[in-house]
DNA sequence: TTACTTGCAAACGGTTTGCATCGAG
DNA sequence: CTCGATGCAAACCGTTTGCAAGTAA
């Protein structure tokens, strides 16, 4: 665990929103802290593929990273413009999906489930 | 209306999924026609600006585009190890992203819902 | 004619990589 | 001491733009 991580896991802490890799990097430089943009990338890439950070990708084209803060699985509503998310519970989907493994004869059945919107700010510009 | 422009609507015509414009371009080029990659560009945004086609942006960053308004929504459930897939009907995830609209002020509400699983074959191996 | 489209090449912006160096364990 | 993390600069890749030449109406 390095001081780059530990500077860059507050900040994630700190941020309700999807932030994108190029803000969370402006953000430590702006507390003073000296990291590269790589090392952000490379943090981020960790973050995600441990399952640690949910990403998302805008419609600009920039991926956008955010803690994962409730445990148990669930999904969210995203703003394609400016990443600001919902939590959202899911029970109809996981019943939805539960029924296709006696249906289909599939098992270990998973779902990757994305709302996405603009968000009521967004859509005013 | 260009030789390009009708190329380009007969490729898109023919295709029932979301395309990159990279592969609308080679598609183009290996029908003999004489195409920039700039040119597929602007025709595809001035489709999009249009209305005329739906655009998503991949995981991978590119944007693909379809011709709007042909074959309804729907989504696959696949099989991890062999790539089986089964069509599914998914009218509540349709009814369940609907209510979003107004219980949180967004709007232009689009989903994304990948099921994944082992299908029967693959799980006895 | 005239405004719009074409298409090359160069620019752009977010992300990734090569590689030498640093530092946590 | 060792191996993974760091960080600069350069490479990458999809997309956009500048601009000269072409073409539909």
């Amino acid at each position: 665990m390095t001081v780059q991580q530990r500077a860059l896991n507050e900040v994630l802490e700190e941020s309700t929103d999807f932030a994108s890799a190029q803000e969370l990097h402006a953000r430590l430089i702006a507390r003073g802290h000296r990291v590269g943009l790589a090392t952000v990338y490379a943090q981020l890439r960790r973050g995600a593929d441990a399952g640690e950070l949910d990403s998302m990708r805008a419609d600009t084209g920039e991926v956008r990273f955010r803690r994962c803060g409730q445990r148990s699985h669930h999904h969210h509503l995203i703003c394609r413009t400016c990443g600001h998310a919902v939590e959202l519970d899911a029970p109809e989907i996981e019943a939805w999906t539960k029924g296709f493994e006696s249906r289909y004869g599939f098992t270990e059945i998973d779902h990757i489930v994305e709302v996405t919107g603009l968000c009521a700010n967004c859509a005013t510009e």
